[in-house]
DNA sequence: ATCCTTATTGATACATGGTATCAATATGGA
DNA sequence: TCCATATTGATACCATGTATCAATAAGGAT
């Protein structure tokens, strides 16, 4: 997974910047989320935590979720399953492809798709302020062993 | 909407030839989608429907809404305030416009996202099967209103 | 047109994902 | 070290969606 952008530190100062108090929770969370090969949903993300820290609570999970979504650190994938799973954000590489084999993300550079949005603009008159793109499929590694 | 190929006689033969039987539940839910300007949940389908068929059942709009997708027949709408809405399919206008402010939806020309799949599936190595693409926005009406 | 088989329906109960409440706890500035 | 208060964890709750099953209705056979 992309661990070029992904550094906890950045999250923490992240989170401390937008006034919140940095606890051992956020340390736990940022370190599973920025860590994981694959997207994970709060639930999932809860039963991480508790490896590490078994009295973590369930609603604070989905508490603390919803606050990396809404500072943008983490987003959330629309995937084939469901909607409930999330991927750190990488702004400058906001095209996901998530195999449908083994699961994993890939992130792809914004381009294509901020080409794609210009051009729609001019095409239709709509103004264009936000975009989701997600590509499914199978990746390089898994189309060798299929 | 697109009036152009949303023929509810279509949906009721497509269903027809799976082996469905055709029931009024059917024809009252197909009319509900094929005629709604905006994304409809089940929840609003099953409010629309008691409208003129009271004692149609919660569960039975389910059925009908997981049918008719899994039919192709509509879409799920992966939108801002959640994802259990549902527009017709257009299988040449796969491309979504959602507008923020009064919400409906527009259909756009497929070219551009094909483009950028081909151009993407060159980059990466990755085979792409399904793609998702949704686009927010003002809507050329609204904007003028804004 | 009527009967019969069985797919479909509607009511209910249940499951899952997510949120509100609130006393207990832990953070970070004074 | 103390204090005000943000955060936490336990619980109860809500919304969306699904399983069950007897009652109903579709549509082919007669």
């Amino acid at each position: 997974m992309p661990s070029k952008t992904l550094n906890p530190e950045d999250w923490l100062a992240a989170l401390d910047e937008s006034g919140f108090r940095v606890t051992t929770v956020q340390e736990t969370l940022i370190d599973i989320f920025a860590h994981s090969e694959y997207p994970l949903s709060a639930e999932q993300a809860w039963d991480a935590a508790r490896q590490s820290r078994p009295k973590t609570g369930r609603a604070t999970v989905y508490r603390m979720v919803e606050t990396l979504e809404s500072l943008g650190l983490i987003r959330r994938v629309h995937g084939y399953q469901g909607c409930t799973q999330f991927v750190p954000t990488l702004p400058e590489l906001m095209m996901l492809f998530i195999c449908l084999n083994c699961g994993r993300a890939d992130y792809l550079d914004n381009q294509p798709l901020d080409d794609l949005i210009q051009h729609t603009e001019d095409a239709s008159g709509h103004h264009i302020t936000n975009s989701r793109l997600e590509l499914f499929g199978a990746c390089a590694d898994c189309q060798q062993t299929d």
